[in-house]
Parts: structure tokens; C-alpha cells; sequence
DNA sequence: TTTTAATATAATTGC
DNA sequence: GCAATTATATTAAT
């Protein structure tokens, strides 16, 4: 099996996801990312995966803490598991989200109001909070530094070395780019490359091997 | 003028911002705020102007000491402003963190990690404390009774009513909710109503009179 | 020491 | 993917 590289870090997604999410089914982008059609798309990841071993070693033990958190979080919502949780919470903000005025429904930013009618906030809702190492973080740091948009490839690659499962990846990278890349628009100095200076820079194929350690 | 209440809060606010931040252009979550797209949404609000005023003697002594406060802080970085702070913290948090022993590392609980070596001056990285007066916290307190998670207008009113920042305001709501939805949901008996007991009861509009001081 | 304002960041939701 | 929020954890001022 000569090009099984990509489909290795997929196969450990899916792994991280079912540990993940230990006694539910996958969410549903989750699962679609394993449909077949899915898996023919990757064809343009050279990755040197012998070199990729530095963070191993921390990543099983990583796995044991995580699937503790993770259990404690799920035992909150053992039954209905996370596709009935999701469905409840949607139910509540569309059944209670008050419809819009001609005005706000034309507003061309969006605005920041929200209606006070759509909170449900129930503690159940949120998942355990959890924390990366300083290594995990330097390690998705660095990544940032050379891809703040990586692609599902690559999420699972940095998932498959880190040790994180695939959707913290990236709601990491989210929320950085929500502090950082936004940040650095504002400011004179750009410390991290912006969206738009980045766009033709994602996919140069001579940094790839920056990310294998 | 007839529906400007809600639009005087929102300027009201600005102003407020504007005292919050002196020598700084408004944060880039402010500045969305006064866009004119944005003054046109409000319409919904229906508050008793008239019966406000319990709180507007106390505001202006608040304003003034208010001021001195934030002057004082913002003096301490007169001319960088809030972005290049908070830039500054964020590069502290980057790269200065001390590494972790493997214990630590491997612990459940959330891992500090922290740099002795290069924190920026205690003084400069935290704003200065603002404390409010007693009518402040029981009005407060008495929205958060009424809601414990207002919406932006609601802030503005509340901004308006107390002299508080609108800012300020928001950090008070999400330090009480953590300090007392978190206690109530620990404790048998609660004492003030719960995120899931409250949801009916949020939008009564009998209750929103009372907030009008 | 205790309380709480301020900060940082992971997680959620709606668009 | 982003904006705005929430929960959560921690720091630091009172």
C-alpha cells in the first residue's frame, strides 16, 4: 500500500473520534467525513511520516486523560447521546428565536444583538473544558504560524501527532484565528500572516515538511 | 423623537466607551457597535423612561471617579492603547512558558503553564480593578435576578442606568453567572433561579417594568 | 484570607 | 469559516 499515508490519519481520526465520543455515534459531519466518496479527495499531501514521531510518546498518555474527560462529560448525557442533545438545543433556539423586523432582516452587518429569548443555557450543554500540554501547544502554535487554515488532511495529520481528536483541532484553530488573525488586522505590525496575505501560501508544498516536527 | 430610547442608550453607551477607553480608539467590538446599520434594529424595547432616574445622582459622582480610575490605567500605556496590550500578552503567552516535568504534564487537571521569565510588569497587564457602589451591585443584582444573561440593549440600559461601561457590565454578568449559577447548580437548595428553571421565565413581560429601576 | 474584577481560552450556536 | 457568545479556569486587586 503505497499511498496510505492520508488514509492512515483519517483511519486515527475516526479512532480519536469514537474515542472521542466513547458511547455515541460520531456527530454528523463527523460521520459524513468517513463516507467513502470522502476518502478519494486527498491526493495532494506529501507528507514524510517517518519523522513524524516526536509527539507520540506524550500522545497515549494525552489519550488517557482525554477519554476521562471525555467520559465525564459524556456521562452528563449517557442516553440521548449528542445528536439528541443537538437537536434539543436547535429545537430551543428556532422554536424560540423571535422572528426578525423588516430592518433587522435587511441589516448588511451582522449585528451583535441577540434576542434574549434563545438562551438555554443549560450546564449540560457545554462540553469539559479541555486543556492541551505546553507541547500540544507550541506544536499547534507552529502550525498556526504556517497554516492558519488547515485543511482536513491536515487536521488529521496534526491530530494523528498531537494526539487530539480532529474537531478540537480545529475549533483550536478557530478560536485562534478569532483572537490573533483578526487582532493583527487592526494593529500596524502583522506578527501572524492575515487571511488575505496568506491565501497563496497555504499550499506551497515546500513548507510541508516544517510540519512533520 | 419617539422610539429613541433604545438609541439613546446605544449612544449613551458610545460615550461611556469612550470615557472607558480616553486616550484609545474604541476595540473592534465597539466600533461594530456604532455602526448606523446598527441603530436601526432596535424596536423592541419597551422601557419605562420616565422611572429611571433613581440611579442618575449616584451616576455622576461614579462617572467622575470612573474617570480617574481609568485615567490611571490608561496612563500606564498612553500611547500603545488596548490592542498593543493585549498583543503584549499574547506574546508573553506564546513562547516564555516554562516546560513542563512529565507529571505535570500528564495531569487531569488543567496545567499551569506559565512564564516567570518574562510576565510584562504585574501593573501593566491588568486593567485597573473597578469596584461599584452598593446602589450599582443591587441594581445588578436585581437584574440578575430578573435575567442572568441580558442581551446587548438590555446591557446598554443597564450601562445607562448605573454609569457602568457596558463592558464592565458584561464581565459582572459572566463573573456572577459563573460564581452563582455554578454554586446553585452544586448546591440542593438554589437560591437564585437556575439557567433550566429560568427559561420559561426570562421573557414574561410582566417582570420587565421592574427593571426600570 | 476572602471576594470579585479582569483576563484567557475552550466550546457552542447561528449565519 | 466567522462572529458573538457561553462556560471555565486563573490572576490579581480589595
Amino acid at each position: 500500500m503505497a499511498c496510505d499515508a492520508e488514509l492512515e490519519q483519517i483511519v486515527y481520526t475516526v479512532l480519536t473520534l469514537q474515542d472521542d465520543y466513547p458511547c455515541l455515534s460520531p456527530p454528523p459531519r463527523d460521520q459524513h467525513m468517513v463516507s467513502p466518496s470522502f476518502l478519494g479527495i486527498f491526493h495532494d499531501l506529501h507528507s514524510n511520516m517517518e519523522t513524524k514521531g516526536c509527539l507520540q510518546e506524550r500522545q497515549k498518555h494525552q489519550n488517557r486523560s482525554m477519554k476521562i474527560q471525555l467520559q465525564e462529560w459524556s456521562e452528563k448525557t449517557p442516553l440521548e447521546g449528542i445528536s439528541i442533545e443537538i437537536q434539543k438545543n436547535n429545537a430551543y433556539a428556532k422554536g424560540t428565536k423571535r422572528s426578525l423586523s423588516e430592518d433587522e432582516a435587511h441589516e448588511t452587518k451582522r449585528s451583535k444583538i441577540q434576542s434574549e429569548k434563545l438562551q438555554p443555557p443549560v450546564s449540560t450543554r457545554y462540553r469539559k473544558r479541555t486543556n492541551y500540554s505546553k507541547e500540544q501547544t507550541i506544536f499547534l502554535q507552529n502550525q498556526f504560524d504556517i497554516n492558519p487554515y488547515p485543511d482536513f488532511v491536515r487536521r488529521c495529520s496534526i491530530a494523528k501527532i498531537t494526539g487530539i481528536p480532529e474537531p478540537r483541532i480545529q475549533v483550536w484553530f478557530q478560536n485562534r484565528r478569532a483572537r490573533h488573525l483578526l487582532k493583527a488586522t487592526n494593529s500596524q505590525e502583522r506578527k501572524a500572516p492575515c487571511a488575505e496575505t496568506f491565501t497563496g501560501f497555504i499550499y506551497k508544498e515546500s513548507h510541508y515538511p516544517d510540519i512533520w516536527c
